[in-house]
DNA sequence: CGATTAATTGATACTTCTCAAATCCTGTGG
DNA sequence: CCACAGGATTTGAGAAGTATCAATTAATCG
């Protein structure tokens, strides 16, 4: 077991389930959790098992991905601070559609379903929390949706970087402050790893982007943005 | 204003987030909805309005599809009897992500925002299927994601049949009961219409499966979930 | 520092798209 | 009821986009 971690953090982040909720209901998962941790490459949680309880991330990153034709990842979305794990397929009463992995060691709350359930009931506010954020996933969904079956490469690439730029942040040299393998950005993209490399090292001749070993930095945004074809 | 829809109907559907709702609840409903319906081809709610209630489709089959590069129609999923549409948008508090349009004359019940948020808070049960309701779409959502980044097309057709024929059943002659184009096929699948087409044929020439004008049957459905590698 | 994994590049094959042309339907007005 | 216009479907040919395989170089970790 690990130090325990401040919830008042988590719900500090905007986006998070917890943001808004009461002190009391927030009192009440702090009574509820435990901590873990997990090492970078761990998984965390895995694809077909039937969940026994949500994490709620407090530090590190999580890719989220399906397994598809032949074992290959599908990254479906990546998991970081305040963020919940494990949700859907407790909610929804279904085996884990997604595995998660730990891409960097990651701390985290574990919340037991039963408690899960028990802070549900109890906080009306919360419940809605988590009705808008799954509704917000689903269109995030959605979008990812139309984008794999009506851009090219080029242009999901463009998209993805956008992304995970303004997820992950900047390190203090403006690379995007993620550690992801060329492989990973790839099944993200949902390419080949070779392809993935070929538009990154045609990006960078354009200029619209630099990029130092595996890490990438973005330098031209409104250019991406236009071959994304973003238009929100 | 049309005669009003009997929610019992709708609480019977298995799928349906009133299902298993208590009688007040029902009532509470059953008050606040007024009737709508849609002849053929109507928009019903169409991408970047701001909604203003929720539907609940009675009888009918409506297409929810996003708009994207070039105005193409990427077909989400559909929506049928017992079924709600517009929900996503009203509880993130987002503009509307996908458009609806209705692939027959479709009656509904309307529901005005307000009074399903006033449903939702008065009825624990409801606010929970709604939430048992998004994580299932949103597992559907990452199956779908995953198919489109690494199946090829032939084997994302034959996934889209098999799941037009369990979703809409067939008809007397064992055809599967939705008129669609080929082109919306083609715009679920992810591909050009041409190439639905062509793989069509493929199919048909291979005894999996018949067709009818735009009318399809399936033939052999063990084949077809072979290529469509659906291991679930 | 060696061993292993990841990244890169090139060549080639395959899938899918696009454009064009022909045929088939379907609903409508005479 | 029939002919016709306009859209939908089908087929073909060629172009473009991606994947795959193989070989090389670079990076990383114990």
């Amino acid at each position: 077991m690990d130090t325990p971690h401040n919830c008042q953090l988590c719900q500090k982040q905007p986006t998070s389930a917890f943001h808004d909720l009461s002190a009391d209901g927030l009192n009440e998962i702090s009574q509820l959790k435990t901590c873990v941790s997990f090492k970078k490459g761990q998984v965390i949680i895995h694809e077909g098992a039937r969940p026994q309880g949500v994490y709620c991330i407090h530090r590190g990153k999580v890719k989220l991905y399906t397994l598809g034709t032949e074992g290959k990842e599908q990254i479906i979305r990546f998991i970081t601070s305040g963020d919940l794990l494990g949700y859907r397929s407790i909610l929804s009463d279904e085996p884990i559609s997604a595995s998660a992995t730990a891409l960097e060691d990651t701390h985290a709350c574990y919340i037991p379903k039963s408690s899960f359930f028990k802070v549900i009931q109890d906080n009306p506010k919360f419940s809605l929390n988590m009705l808008k954020l799954s509704c917000h996933e689903l269109g995030e969904a959605g979008k990812m949706i139309t984008s794999l079956a009506q851009k090219n490469v080029k242009e999901r690439l463009a998209e993805i970087l956008l992304i995970l730029n303004s997820t992950f942040g900047e390190d203090e040299e403006g690379y995007i402050d993620i550690n992801l393998t060329r492989e990973e950005i790839a099944n993200m993209v949902g390419t080949a790893t070779e392809s993935v490399i070929r538009l990154i090292s045609e990006l960078r001749k354009e200029g619209l982007i630099r990029s130092k070993g595996k890490r990438i930095a973005l330098e031209n945004r409104s250019s991406l943005r236009q071959i994304a074809a973003v238009y929100e």
